[in-house]
DNA sequence: GTACGTTCGATTTTT
DNA sequence: TCGAACGTAC
């Protein structure tokens, strides 16, 4: 046995296991060791041989940046020894995390990489606080909240605090103290000021104390916890974290908040060895807490960091690279980087100017079905938005146009009432003091407790400080509560500590169908016979199945299915929905898209207000910065053909309005564009031909009930209109100045100038008899 | 306790 | 426009 290798006492065993394995580990790795450079470019080179100290990678879209992290992290293990365990590389999904075990994996195979802790933050972080709970007053069988339950909570404070929830708006105060949470603040030291922040500040102290009390985290908690504990100087668990890892790497540095910064850099205290990758182009998460100037400034807290720059790309063709390029380049205080290709041309970018959504929708559908004509894998087409609410529009084209489709993210299985319910039965058996859990399956199915009685209750727990569990007990002797509801109470006590004594004998597949049908819920909806409550059943359905998934994979794996671990996993976890069949066209907002490729891209509504996505109150700009570098994001997605959409008007949210052209279009270089405008485009200077009302074919009755585009407006019957410089609109779809138009009331004249922005358009026109006039642009022709 | 009408609000989303 | 979330009436 190779123990040579095998570190001694080490404060953390690997992810899950007790021990670290006893292979060597560089057994058969080192001859692959020169071989993981030889396929790399020099930068990515540099990169992964980089083996002390503060590492800062940017990574440029489509450059290899996983084929860096994993290399690198082989790189270590074969040629600089260090233990698979004491390697820490996080991401921010699952599916990264996916991503990256399995390259490692082939890469090193599967006895090695499994040792290394591979995770999202959030997962690696519940694990480490499964074993310090104690640390931070929390047991073992802390339940993790997540957004519905969070807010529950919160309204809950509110209505205790006794303030109108019309004017201390829940979710606003969430928002508030999420952002505080991830910014690293507590109730004690956020910034309060005035009314507001007093306000605030006890809506926070109390949320704090109710999780406190239900044991119970956040996802912010997760990681703030473990960073308070890993900056600690004096708790053993401070010292004994800060000796876990080696190397700490983390993907996409860009979308860390300040909170996981804190954490990641206080892990690697000795060694300095933090190597982050990142691309501060394609930060899109501020919202979320990520701190684009993190990734910006890193080189303040690590002076002495390695910078290696990754800006060739191996994704798109010249043509899109070029395109991104273009568009990311006018954006402020970004780390200067050149994105380049060796790839082909490729196609000229199409630029199609639509008439409206229905329009739009008509233009990509048969672009889409010439595509799939033309043997195009239906997985390689996917179609972005910036707003879900967008998606609707081309889904009626696209079920009308047969187009197989799915649509990305949206509402969630695991959101849905009845899932959310059975779990919260399944929380409650295994942490009872978890308030949120328990008061959504007190009455459901209705067990006749209703307002009145849980009002009690409230009272109860609020007076002794417990749970609402622990004064379920005592009301069994209550004067204030009557003889019946004390004994529903109670009884529903009973069920709760008889289902109790099963949660560790069975499985957690069978402790659900147990309290499905024990509980009389499933009984209930099999009542209720209609067309939502079979679809209830039918996702319970699929729940249970999902547990039993998971049971037999943990079996596979050798480990114990418990229901914490299932519980955990759940809420740590988005969907099931990915990994579904191949054959259908994509769906999705341009966040969701970020990290995927595909050959034929079509993004849709590029136009000022939509995309870039105008709100009041953007004063410093820095959101119309966050719009650019998610149209970088946007762009470079696609690997061989783009195409960009606008419509001239677009209803949105009930409300019909003319938009003005994207900024974005104006900066994509000239030359590889085409523009579209497709026939039904009523365009400025140049009115849609009237055409006969079509005759409606015998066949196309069948949807006649809304029809939703008529025959004329099929594609292909557009009008390519070059770019050429004596054209009436530039690539942007604007007109150009000295372009000679026409006015009904004014005649003739030459354009001056473009207000690019307004809505709608606007030029100001020189007109040789009246002088210069500002005028819609609708009200002109092309002269 | 449920069924229905009404209001309100509506980027982006992971974990 | 459309859906969820809330409130009122049975």
């Amino acid at each position: 046995m190779t123990q040579k290798l095998t570190p001694s006492a080490s404060p953390l065993p690997p992810p899950g296991r007790d021990k670290p394995s006893k292979e060597g580990y560089t057994e058969g790795l080192m001859t692959q060791a020169a071989s993981f450079t030889a396929r790399l470019n020099p930068p990515q080179a540099r990169a992964v041989s980089h083996s002390q100290g503060p590492l800062l990678v940017f990574a440029g879209a489509g450059s290899g940046k996983t084929r860096v992290i994993t290399y690198r992290i082989a790189n270590l293990i074969a040629r600089h020894q260090v233990p698979p365990h004491r390697i820490l590389a996080v991401t921010f999904t699952n599916k990264a995390a996916g991503e990256m075990r399995e390259r490692l994996e082939h890469l090193i195979g599967p006895k090695v990489a499994r040792d290394i802790w591979v995770g999202t933050f959030h997962a690696t972080c519940s694990r480490l606080l499964r074993r310090y709970a104690a640390d931070v007053g929390l047991t073992r069988d802390f339940v993790i909240y997540d957004d519905s339950d969070q807010h529950a909570v919160i309204a809950r404070v509110i209505k205790d605090l006794k303030y109108d929830e019309r004017e201390v708006n829940p979710k606003n105060m969430l928002g508030r103290i999420l952002k505080e949470k991830q910014e690293g603040r507590g109730p004690g030291d956020m910034v309060a000021q005035g009314f507001q922040g007093k306000t605030l500040q006890e809506v926070f102290a109390g949320y704090e104390r109710a999780l406190k009390l239900a044991n119970a985290v956040d996802f912010e908690d997760l990681i703030g916890h473990m960073m308070r504990l890993a900056e600690s100087k004096n708790l053993p668990a401070g010292q004994e974290l800060r000796n876990c890892f080696d190397h700490v790497l983390v993907d996409e540095f860009q979308d860390t908040n300040q909170v996981q910064y804190r954490l990641v850099r206080a892990l690697v205290p000795r060694t300095r060895n933090l190597c982050a990758v990142g691309d501060d182009d394609q930060s899109i998460y501020r919202w979320r807490g990520g701190d684009v100037r993190l990734i910006r400034n890193f080189r303040n807290d690590f002076p002495d960091a390695t910078v290696v720059k990754l800006e060739q790309n191996y994704r798109s063709t010249a043509r899109i690279v070029r395109a991104a390029l273009a568009v990311i380049s006018p954006s402020l205080e970004r780390e200067p980087k050149q994105l380049f290709t060796q790839n082909e041309e490729g196609s000229r970018i199409t630029v199609v100017t639509a008439r409206d959504e229905h329009d739009e929708a008509a233009y990509v559908t048969g672009r889409m079905r010439q595509l799939l004509d033309e043997g195009a894998s239906p997985d390689q087409l996917a179609v972005f938005y910036r707003i879900h609410a967008m998606s609707r529009v081309l889904e009626e084209s696209f079920r009308i146009a047969r187009i197989p489709y799915r649509v990305i993210g949206g509402v969630r299985f695991f959101d849905r009432a009845e899932v959310k319910d059975l779990l919260a039965y399944l929380r409650v058996l295994l942490n009872p003091r978890s308030d949120v859990d328990l008061l959504r399956i007190i009455n459901v199915p209705a067990r006749g407790i209703g307002e009145s009685t849980l009002a009690r209750l409230t009272e109860m727990a609020a007076e002794r400080g417990c749970s609402l569990y622990d004064a379920l007990g005592p009301t069994a002797d209550s004067p204030t509560l009557a003889a019946a509801p004390r004994k529903k109470l109670a009884t529903f006590l009973d069920l709760l500590n008889s289902y109790r004594r099963f949660a560790t004998t069975l499985t957690p597949s069978k402790l659900a169908e147990l309290i499905f049908s024990d509980t009389g819920y499933k009984h209930s909806l099999e009542e209720e016979n209609s067309a939502e409550a079979d679809a209830r059943l039918q996702n319970i359905k699929e729940l249970i199945g999902s547990m039993r998934e998971y049971e037999e994979e943990m079996a596979e794996a050798g480990e114990a299915a418990t229901l914490a671990s299932y519980l955990e996993r759940v809420t740590l976890s988005t969907s099931a929905e990915e990994a579904k069949d191949q054959k259908q066209v994509s769906l999705m907002s341009i966040h969701s898209a970020k990290g995927l490729e595909f050959d034929h891209v079509f993004v849709l509504g590029l136009e000022d207000g939509i995309f870039p996505y105008e709100r009041p109150g953007d004063e410093d700009g820095s959101d119309l910065e966050e719009e650019r570098r998610l149209a970088y994001v946007a762009l470079t997605r696609a690997r061989k053909q783009l195409f960009l959409l606008r419509a001239t008007n677009r209803t949105l949210f009930g409300f019909s309005r003319p938009n003005p052209p994207s900024r974005f279009l104006r900066d994509l270089p000239r030359h590889d564009v085409s523009l579209i405008v497709t026939e039904n485009a009523a365009l400025p200077g140049r009115r849609a031909p009237i055409r006969p009302m079509p005759s409606w074919s015998s066949g196309s009755s069948f949807h006649s009930a809304r029809p939703a585009s008529p025959p004329s407006r099929r594609f292909p019957e557009e009008r390519q209109v070059e770019p050429d410089p004596s054209s009436f609109l530039d690539e942007s779809g604007l007109p150009r100045k000295g372009t000679r138009v026409i006015h009904q009331r004014f005649g003739s004249g030459t354009i001056t100038a473009v207000d690019g922005i307004s809505s709608p358009p606007r030029v100001t026109v020189y007109f040789p008899s009246w002088g210069e006039k500002k005028v819609l642009l609708e009200h002109l022709k092309l002269g």
